[in-house]
Formats: structure tokens, sequence, C-alpha cells
RNA sequence: UCCUACCA
């Protein structure tokens, strides 16, 4: 089963939902009984193609077969609906699976990507308090999410302050904690601020990748600074040798 | 063997 499991889980990657649904069949033909780990790997290949029904029909399939859908395949459903902007279905969704299992940081951390993404960031941060007062600690992938809403509403000060409480609590920032500061000071042209995060980045064990550099050459290009820009991409090729 | 975040 677990040989099943990690090839099905390929297929779902390469977004070959075909060739993992055949899978899925050849190994119950061999009296193999599907686990939480080959649906969820369906589920999300099914997500992957947008085909919300197709994965809801699995859910239910799982269900009929005795398995109860546990916290991940839940998790899985949120980012889904998530992705396609069924903010209200996923809503409806964590109220469900809050009376049946117990959410994971990855849960809430699904929900305030959703939120935010849908320009909710409000809703965003309510949640970010409700899951410390329920006793989970937001991980690096919760400040990122919120840091990155912050950025796009334009509110940089209060990015930068959750950047440096999160370090308080002892959440190390990694790239994309700071790429999404980087970002935010790209956009609003303080090239300065954006150089100071990235030197500081180098100099931490956070090695900057290419979304970092897109952010930096982009910036400097729109503000002429081409001599800037080719030490750059100097750097960027040292980097990455 | 399963779930979440940054550009294009």
């Amino acid at each position: 089963v677990i040989t099943y499991n990690t090839l099905v889980k390929a297929y779902g990657n390469e977004g070959k939902v075909k060739e993992a649904w055949d899978l899925f069949l050849e190994m119950k033909r061999n009296d193999c009984v599907p686990d939480m780990y080959t649906y969820n790997s369906l589920l999300q290949a099914l997500l992957k193609t947008e085909n919300v029904k197709e994965a809801c029909n699995l859910v239910r399939e799982m269900q009929q077969m005795g398995h109860t859908p546990n916290v991940i395949i839940y998790n899985s459903i949120l980012s889904g609906l998530g992705k396609l902007g069924h903010i209200d279905a996923a809503w409806k969704l964590f109220e469900e699976m809050r009376t049946s299992c117990k959410p994971t940081v990855c849960t809430y951390n699904c929900l305030i990507d959703i939120f935010h993404k849908g320009g909710q960031l409000g809703v965003a941060f309510k949640i970010f308090e409700e899951m410390k007062q329920a006793g989970c600690t937001p991980d690096v992938y919760t400040y990122s999410s919120l840091i990155t809403g912050l950025q796009k509403a334009g509110q940089l000060d209060e990015a930068h302050s959750l950047f440096r409480d999160m370090q308080v609590v002892g959440c190390l920032p990694n790239v994309v904690t700071y790429n999404s500061l980087i970002h935010g000071y790209c956009k609003a042209g303080k090239i300065e601020e954006a150089q100071k995060l990235f030197q500081e980045m180098s100099q931490s064990n956070c090695p900057p990748n290419q979304i970092t550099y897109n952010y930096l050459f982009d910036v400097l290009m729109k503000e002429g600074q081409l001599e800037r820009a080719s030490e750059l991409l100097k750097g960027a090729w040292k980097g990455a040798t």
C-alpha cells in the first residue's frame, strides 16, 4: 500500500490525475485497501485540476468505506477550496471540522492564507488571534502569510513590526518571510530598506533564492540603477554556484 | 507514504 501511495502522490504532483486514478482502481482490484494517505494524494491531484466535484465525491466514497476523514484531508480540501476562491465553502468546512477533529497549525495557516488573498485581511488577523487562544503556536508559514497580506495592502510598517514580533517569540524568518517583506519595500520604492534586508538575509543562514533576486532586480531596473542591477546579477551568479 | 506561505 505504501508503494501505491507514493506512486499516486508522484502522479498527482505531475498533474497526471488520470494515471493516479487508474492506480487507485488497480490497487482496489488487487485487494489493497486504500488508506488515508492514498485518498489524500488523490484528493490533491483532483483539487489541482480544480475538480472540486470529484474531490467531494471521493470524500463521500471514503466515508462509505468506513474511513473518517482526518485533519489532513480536511486541510487539503481547505486549501483547494481557497485557491479556487470558494471562501465561504472553506469557512463552512472549517466549522464542520472543528466539531469532529482538532485543527492543526496547517489548518489555520490555510484559512489565513485564503482570507488574506481574498482581501479580508481583518478576518485573517482574527484567525491569527483565535489560533493563539486555541493553543496553536503560529509558525513561519503563519507569519509569512500575514506579512504578505499586509504588504499587499500597503501596510509596510505593520508588516515590519510583525516581522520583529516573530523573532521576539522565537520564530526564525526564512527566505519566504524575507521575500515578502522585500517585495513590500520594492513596491514602495524603498530600495535602501530592501537592500538592507537582503544583506541581513545573507548574513543569517538564509540564502536568497530566485524570487528574492527577481524582486530586487525589478526595483533596480525601475529606478534606472543599472550599475547596482548588474552587481546584483553577479552576486546571484556567485550564490548559485 | 499524506496537508499550509513569497515573484512570474
